[in-house]
DNA sequence: CCATGGATGTGTACAACGTATCCGGCGAAA
DNA sequence: TTTCGCCGGATACGTTGTACACATCCATGG
């Protein structure tokens, strides 16, 4: 069976991007990384290629990540690493999937609870270590089934498989959790972003920097719980407090519901 | 205080642009809508380009939205609109904050739990009707503080005022429900739209256009647990269920863990 | 040892995008 | 009626993703 993809994996890659609603046998991306070519030259890998496209996203954004400034910093013609991504879908679900096997391993036999939080807060160091990776700028990408983001709901599924629930909830106690992490993280990179942006050392600068809109705004009036929010907080900054903290609640709520 | 504004409309769109990490008093985006020139030619305003860039998305996804597709729909030059926003972050801005503003106001006085579910269902609907909504192309908008979006974080925290819970906490609860349908209204967008791609008309379509991902990965034999909820799960594609019945696992949380 | 063929990277090109900049012209105020 | 300031038009530039045809080099079969 190598021979088969041995035979025509350029022009595989091609069909793959082509087929669309097309009905041919599709050959997995993840199929053709396991099964490469014999690679007598080889200059460029899906690796390799991954590697870079991760390094630049996370020293410059996602948006410094283009076909050409890959091809530069591999020192390559623009169009080379086309042989290996169908294109630019591809390459952000090969960077998703790499990122992803940062995922420590939870140990198994500890509870659900404990299994479920730790690869909650795992996550999210890997968001924050690469935080592109909730600015995903195409869909597919955001929900693509990639080895090693599998292995997480893996995860996710084997420690609740120890209590007898239902599938259907034991799937909605998993995705509960993904949600939050990926609603919450989203939110927290956001506002980093726009620190960055705007040259905002920390919560307070941001505040000030953004002033204007909100003394506009809570002048409207319109806004009294939130304004004393803001005049009462302590912990508005305290990104990790909340973080925690609200992933407790929803921890709560799965033993509360689920009956645990 | 109006005199200021007038004077100098135009040019402050530009400063607002290219203020950045600069100093001088900025003047809120949505001051500027609330104080519009007198507008004598009037045949642009903010208003109409939000709602055709808005009629674009919806019908044709947010990549549809470009300046020139705008323009053209406008009937219009291609630079016309940045009369009136700063930019693309200006528009999609004005985007977010004109869908938020098809929330329906929870009825006061109904506990803070019924309020919560209600703005979650209320945005879950919202994302539906314009699923652009999570799939913005900039973090900026992501994160904007517009002023229906306010209302909505501020409708749960009056909500939440009765119960005399600290600030921090009272913010944690609502960003929680925020984050959660957050997360979970983007993925369940990623997935229609990836069945909208592939010409699928229902999950089941869908899983047999990804059978060969699909087969491929569980072939690998490690993901022994999610393989078994593929063969049992029965509410695979019942969305609503999902997203309300793990909505309702996160208010059981707060309830616990905020002692309600 | 050499010829050959398929895989590999190159070069050029195109359409579409966001937007900077300059301009002509209309409407209301003087 | 003249003037001034806002409006929308026109043109242009640099950058993007990627299609397509071509040159080149390796492993292999003779």
């Amino acid at each position: 069976m190598a021979d088969q993809k041995k035979k025509s994996s350029s022009a595989e890659v091609r069909s793959d991007a082509a087929a669309g609603a097309g009905n041919e046998p599709r050959v997995s991306l993840w199929e053709r990384l396991e099964n490469p070519p014999p690679a007598p030259r080889t200059v460029l890998t899906p690796d390799r290629i991954a590697e870079v496209a991760v390094g630049v996203a996370d020293a410059e954004g996602i948006e410094a990540v283009t076909m050409r400034r890959l091809a530069t910093e591999l020192g390559v013609a623009p169009m080379a690493a086309y042989r290996y991504v169908a294109g630019k879908d591809d390459l952000l679900e090969l960077m998703v999937d790499r990122v992803y096997g940062e995922l420590t391993a939870p140990e198994a036999g500890a509870g659900w609870r404990a299994t479920l939080r730790t690869l909650a807060t795992s996550t999210r160091d890997i968001v924050l270590r690469h935080p592109w990776l909730v600015q995903l700028p195409t869909a597919r990408a955001a929900i693509s089934l990639t080895p090693n983001r599998l292995a997480a709901a893996e995860w996710g599924m084997a420690a609740l498989s120890e209590l007898d629930l239902p599938p259907d909830e034991m799937m909605v106690a998993v995705d509960t959790v993904g949600a939050y992490v990926q609603g919450r993280t989203a939110s927290e990179v956001a506002t980093l972003r726009l620190m960055a942006v705007q040259g905002a050392a920390d919560g307070h600068a941001l505040r000030t920097h953004l002033a204007p809109e909100m003394t506009y705004l809570m002048g409207t009036g319109r806004y009294p719980a939130f304004r004393t929010y803001i005049g009462t907080a302590r912990r508005k900054d305290d990104a990790r407090w909340q973080f925690e903290t609200a992933l407790d609640c929803v921890l709560d709520g799965l033993a509360t519901r689920l009956g645990i």
